[in-house]
DNA sequence: TTGTACGCGTTATCAG
DNA sequence: CTGATAACGCGTACAA
C-alpha cells in the first residue's frame, strides 16, 4: 500500500519538480543558474522550492558532479596563539573562493579511529600542516596528483607538493644580528623549538649564520630546548639559570617560549632588558602587550593561511602554481631587546 | 611548477570486488566490519583494497546511508584569543566521537555566496555560535527536529534548542563585588561588549546586581562601549578619560577590551592598580602575562566547546539531553585589581 | 556466509 | 529552452 509523502522526509528535487509542473532538470537549472530558463517557469520553481523548504543534498550533488567544494585542513592540534590567525586566513580565503573547510586534527584520534574522510574523495584538496600526516598517505596522494599544499613544511623527497611558509632563516638572522650590532651581545642563547621541527631548525640556522657573520663561535651549550611552549621554556630556563650558564641575550624560537623565558628570568631576579635581552619570533597578538613589549620577528601568519589556500584553490582548478612561497619576515623592534626606553 | 597528471579513475568498490573475486556486498562488509566474513575472503579483499588504493567515497556513502558523520560549526568569524580554546574543545570532542568538523564562518561571505552547505543534508548536527545564523533558517531547522546546539546564546522564543554557555551573571557579580568589598571601589566603570551581545548583557546585569547589593546607584555614564575588542576599548577609554569622567575601577566585559583599556590608562599616565583597578572576563591565555597580571573571571571556554559537542552528539543519536548547561565561572585574582603586591 | 538488485538525490548528456 | 534518462558509488534488504 502506498504511503503518502510525509512531512518528515525532506523535499527532493523531484518533489519540487512535481509541484512546479516541470522536470527535475529544469529545477536543477534554476537552482544552479547555469542554463537559461524562462523567467516565468523559473518563478514557479522558486515558489515551489520555498514552499517545500527544499535544500539540495550535498552528497547527491557531489556524487553526480564529482566536486565537493570543500577543502580539507589537517593539523596535529589546534594550538591557540599561533593557530588562530592562520585559521582565519584559511577560512577567509576558502570562503571567498566558494569552498567550505573541513578540519581534521590528528592529535585527538586513536589511530584506529582515523577515517579516510579527508582523502581524495571527500575534499577537492588538502592543506597539510607541519608533520600531521603520514608519509605513506602523502605519497599516495602525491602520486595520483591530488591537490595538496604544505604549511610550514617542505615536501618530502621526490614529492612535488607546493609549500607556503615564512622566511625563517632570514628572520632569525635579522633578530640575532640586531642583538649583536645594536646591543653588542656576543653570548646569545637560542631557545629552540620541538625536536625535528622544521621552523625551528631554519631559525637555528639563521641564528648560527648571524653568529658566523660576526665571527662569534657557536656554543652548543647555548642551545636550550623551549619546545615552542611557555611552560617548557620557563622550566628549561630555570634549569639553565640554575646551572650557571652565562649569556647576555636570548633569541627565542617563538613568542610563547619567550613568554616562558621572561617569567623564569624575572623569577630569578633578572631584569629585562637590562640584565638579559630577549627577542622572539612570530609576533603573536600578545607580544606587544608584554612588559616590556617583546621585540620579535613578525611572521605574517594569517597571510600564510590565505596564500596557501589561494594556491590550493588554483591547484584544484588545475592552474599552474609556484612550488614554494616564502612570505617575508621582518624584525619588529619593541623594548625587550634593549631598544627604546629599555 | 608542472601540472600533475590527474588519475581519472580511482578505484571503486566494484573494482575491489572484481579483483578479489567477490561481490561488492562482501567488500562493503569487510570495509565496515559489520557482518561476519570468512577470514580468508576478508584477507583477499583487504589485499585488493591496498593494491588498488581504494578509498570509499564519502558522498556515495552518505547518500546511501543518510548519515554524514560530520558536525557543522557556524561562527561569525574566527577571533583569536577567545575562539581557539573553544575550537579545541569542539574538535577534540567531535574527534573522539568519530565525527568530522565542518566549519563555516558567516562574516567573510557575501550574502549571495552563502550556500546551504551546513543545512540538514550535509551534517548530522549543527553547533551555532552566538548570532551567526539567521532566525528564519534556525526556525526551519528547529521545526524539523534537526539537531542544533547553541553556544553562548539562548534559544529564540518557542524553539527548543539546547544551550551551552557560562555563568556570565554570577561571574560578573563576583568580579564587581570583589572590587567593592576588597578594594572599596564605588565608582566602577563597565566596559561593555558589542551592542546586543548576550554575554555582555548578562555580564552587565551581574554588574548592576552587585552595585544594587551595596546600594551603589547605577550611573549610565559609567557604561562605556568596549566591543570585546582591544583597539576599540583603547579608543573608547581614551575618549572617556579625555571627557573627565571619574572612576576608581573598571570591570571589563572581556579580557581583550581590558588589554585595550590598560594601554589607554597607561598612556594617560594612570597607574594600574594604584590609580585605576581593573578586572576582566574570560581569562584568556594572555591574561596572566600582562603587567600587572590581570585579575579576571575565569570562563571554561574549552569546556564549553567540549560540552556543547558532547551534547550535540547525543542529540544526533536521539538521546535525551539537558536544555541548558551553564558552566561555572570563578574569579581568578591576580594583581590588576589591587591585590597581592599591587 | 555471500550475492543480487534496488534506492539514495543530483548533475550531465542528448534529444526534442 | 525543456525533458528523459543514464550515470555517480555505496549500503542494504532479501534471497540463495
Amino acid at each position: 500500500m502506498e504511503l503518502p509523502a510525509t512531512n518528515n522526509n525532506p523535499a527532493t528535487i523531484q518533489d519540487v519538480a512535481d509541484l512546479a509542473g516541470v522536470s527535475i532538470a529544469t529545477v536543477s537549472r534554476v537552482v544552479n543558474g547555469k542554463s537559461p530558463v524562462v523567467p516565468e517557469t523559473a518563478q514557479r520553481v522558486m515558489d515551489a522550492i520555498r514552499q517545500l523548504n527544499y535544500v539540495p543534498r550535498a552528497a547527491a550533488r557531489i556524487l553526480a558532479s564529482k566536486r565537493t567544494d570543500t577543502l580539507g585542513l589537517i593539523v596535529p592540534e589546534i594550538s591557540g596563539e599561533f593557530f588562530a590567525p592562520m585559521l582565519r586566513g584559511i577560512e577567509a580565503a576558502a570562503g571567498e573562493a566558494g569552498f567550505d573547510l573541513l578540519i581534521h586534527t590528528t592529535a585527538y584520534k586513536k589511530p584506529d579511529m582515523r577515517r579516510h574522510t579527508l582523502g581524495e574523495h571527500n575534499t577537492d584538496g588538502l592543506l597539510v600542516f607541519i608533520g600531521s600526516m603520514e608519509q605513506a598517505e602523502l605519497e599516495r596522494l602525491g602520486s595520483i596528483g591530488f591537490p595538496v599544499v604544505f604549511l610550514h613544511q617542505t615536501a618530502p623527497e621526490g614529492l612535488d607538493i607546493p609549500v607556503v611558509t615564512v622566511e625563517n632563516k632570514k628572520g632569525a638572522m635579522l633578530a640575532v644580528e640586531h642583538l649583536i650590532e645594536a646591543h653588542g651581545c656576543r653570548r646569545i642563547l637560542y631557545l629552540s623549538g620541538p625536536e625535528g621541527n622544521e621552523d625551528s631548525s631554519w631559525r637555528e640556522r639563521g641564528y648560527r649564520l648571524a653568529l658566523e657573520k660576526y665571527n662569534i663561535p657557536f656554543d652548543p651549550a647555548l642551545v636550550v630546548p623551549g619546545n615552542f611552549s611557555t611552560r617548557q621554556a620557563a622550566q628549561s630556563m630555570t634549569e639553565t639559570l640554575a646551572g650557571g650558564l652565562e649569556f647576555e641575550a636570548i633569541f627565542s624560537g617563538d613568542d610563547l617560549a619567550a613568554v616562558g623565558a621572561m617569567s623564569a628570568l624575572r623569577e630569578a631576579g633578572l631584569r629585562i632588558p637590562e640584565d638579559v635581552k630577549i627577542v622572539g619570533f612570530d609576533d603573536v597578538p600578545l607580544a606587544r602587550h608584554l612588559t616590556p613589549p617583546l621585540t620579535t620577528v613578525h611572521a605574517p601568519t594569517e597571510e600564510v593561511g590565505r596564500t596557501a589556500t589561494d594556491l590550493l584553490v588554483r591547484l584544484v582548478r588545475r592552474e599552474a602554481v609556484e612550488r614554494e612561497i616564502l612570505l617575508p619576515t621582518e624584525l619588529t623592534i619593541r623594548q625587550s631587546c634593549g631598544c627604546g626606553n629599555g
